[in-house]
RNA sequence: GCCCCCUUCGUCUAGUGGCCCAGGACAUCGGAUUCUCAGUCCGAAGACAGGGGUUCGACUCCCCUAGGGGGUACCA
């Protein structure tokens, strides 16, 4: 049975690099039958767990990594949470001290700093002394008349080489002599990461351990412990991190400030607070940026698209695929085509990605991912008129491909302001009203036409329009623009026939003798 | 300092000795289309870190250098 799990701590938020080496651990599970366990590395207790982890479960609910053991899913081998399985850990510990593969050390933690040092300045590589190692009472005895308290370290073997396959990297070798005797047991018994993982890994029944890179050379020691406890150790998969947009550094939520540095990585963070605002989100800093995944929820991406995006984040099937259906993600995922060097993240193909699916979702469905923004904005009611669903549906196939994630609808609530309230554009009105000296007279002249017409269709309006220009021998661009300022009091905005039908008759009307009025304000001015 | 890992267009990548004067995608820049914007279509520019080998032939194999990264904690 493969098992591979994800070992998350409770810091409040899911990190984008996190989520990409869940994704490739959920993956593997999935794709061979087997189980994808979540592990809460909480040995650092703090106080409110729970409230720091209900983030990092939300976001993979939404990203649709399920898993089969873990928080809210109990299985045989919990508690999953690390700071209920100290037992466990000490008995590993006296297991290893038994053995002879660990031993009580009374050093002090300076005075190991001292021997590091030393070898540091003599450019050797460090090996500790053990100076302070006791095995016998005799010893125990004489370190503690001294005050001195003891930790357990591991005893490493100081020749020959440890060897292991993983999955990503080929065959690694690394000598012993360079391990260092790590400490797992704090003079407080409580026990430290490699211990922890390690039995934790077997207990579990964790077949495939995939985890990012920087934990490649913790590996050896992990397999010490693993075979000092007389554990099969598990296949291991180093995965490169993801790191800085443009750039080799590893990607961290601390350096946003230098982030925002980049420009487009700036752009995809404005527009997701420009959203938040407008939704009335409390957004923090830290907690809420591309960095984090939770930022492309509340912006409302599609889960499948940053998914896709971040498969494609150091895996690769071949020369050309770029889209994959969660069941071709399933078929195709492996291990052997995982790249070895980091990649960087890139939220401009990220944005690549989610547009391109934001185009295949049916309408209603769309509606439906677009209505909770206009309620949480307060231009829809909660719950919604019974005439909201057709009249954005409408909106939404006028707008065509303008909505990239769905908080985008906020662009366009032209269509749910009173015309009372409708704010214009000063430069747009200047420029298109304004200015262009027929302008306005045109406009007058097409209200005739407009207030005159009973079919308020977008064909139908389409040629009103052109009938119109026909009629007064002018090109369409002289009016149209009007137009569309007067009834959205923007410049830019959906094809005009469209926005005219969606608006309706009335409403339209109103604008125009709205934006006339206006006008005639700002030329006499 | 020591140990380990990595290095193809700006970015994600394909490439396992001849198919590659290096292919695709995003971004960029042109052009076309439409009432603006978005989109779509067509096109352009753009990379094998450097130096030595090995070989008839190296992006591909070996060595060195450089650069980047990780580890070196009584952090995870």
């Amino acid at each position: 049975m493969i098992r591979t799990r994800f070992a998350p701590s409770p810091t409040g938020y899911l990190h984008i690099g996190g989520v990409r080496t869940a994704l490739f651990n959920w993956l593997f599970a999935r794709q061979h039958g087997g189980q994808f366990i979540l592990r809460i590395d909480d040995t650092d207790a703090q106080r409110n767990v729970e409230a720091s982890l209900a983030p990092i479960l939300d976001g993979f609910r939404w990203l649709g990594i399920d898993w089969d053991e873990g928080p809210d899913a109990e299985g045989d081998c919990g508690p999953y949470y690390q700071s209920q399985r100290g037992e466990l850990y000490r008995e590993a510990a006296d297991a290893l001290l038994q053995k002879g593969l660990a031993y009580h050390d009374y050093a002090r933690p300076e005075e190991v700093q001292a021997e590091r040092e030393a070898a540091q300045t003599e450019k050797r590589s460090f090996t500790y002394s053990r100076r302070w190692l006791a095995e016998t009472d005799a010893d125990r005895n004489r370190f503690e008349a001294e005050g001195r308290k003891a930790v357990v370290r591991l005893k490493m073997p100081r020749q020959g080489v440890c060897q292991f396959n993983d999955l990503v990297r080929g065959e690694v070798e690394v000598a012993w002599s360079g391990e260092q005797d790590h400490v797992i047991q704090r003079a407080d018994g409580s026990c430290l990461y490699h211990l922890a993982s390690v039995v934790d890994d077997h207990a579990m029944r964790i077949s495939h351990v995939i985890r990012a890179e920087e934990h490649l050379s913790n590996t050896p020691r992990q397999i010490f412990i693993a075979q000092g406890l007389g554990y099969e150790p598990p296949r291991f998969a180093h995965v490169p991190f993801v790191a800085e947009p443009s750039s080799k550094n590893k990607l961290s939520k601390r350096k946003l400030a230098k982030y925002l540095k980049d420009r487009e990585f700036a752009k995809i963070n404005q527009h997701g607070q420009a959203i938040a605002e407008k939704i009335g989100l409390e957004t923090e800093a830290d907690s809420f940026n591309p960095v984090i995944v939770d930022f492309y929820e509340q912006v409302g991406y599609l889960p499948h698209a940053l998914i896709n995006y971040l498969l494609l984040l150091g895996w690769s099937l071949d020369d050309k695929t770029e889209f994959f259906s969660p069941g071709e993600m399933l078929q195709h995922f492996n291990l052997e085509r995982i790249n070895r060097s980091p990649s960087s993240f890139d939220p401009q193909k990220l944005n690549a990605f989610q547009e391109h699916y934001m185009q295949q979702v049916p309408l209603k469905q769309k509606v439906a991912m677009v209505l909770p923004y206009l309620q949480r904005a307060g231009f829809v009611s909660q719950p919604p008129p019974c005439d909201v669903g057709p009249r954005l549906a409408a909106i939404l196939e006028a707008a065509g491909d303008r909505i990239k994630v769905a908080g985008d609808i906020l662009d366009h609530t032209d269509f749910f302001t009173d015309t009372e309230q409708l704010p214009y554009d000063e430069k747009a009105v200047r420029k298109r009203l304004v200015k262009p000296e027929q302008a306005i007279t045109l406009l007058k002249r097409f209200r005739e036409d407009l207030s005159a017409t009973n079919d308020f269709t977008p064909p139908a309006l389409d040629t009103l329009l052109h009938a119109f220009v026909e009629r007064e021998e002018i090109k369409i661009g002289e009016i149209i623009h009007a137009l569309r300022v007067a009834v959205t009091g923007k410049a830019v905005g959906f094809g005009v026939f469209e926005t005219l039908a969606i608006l309706g008759q009335e409403t339209c009307l109103q604008r125009i003798d709205r934006a006339i009025a206006l006008a005639a304000e700002a030329a006499a001015a």
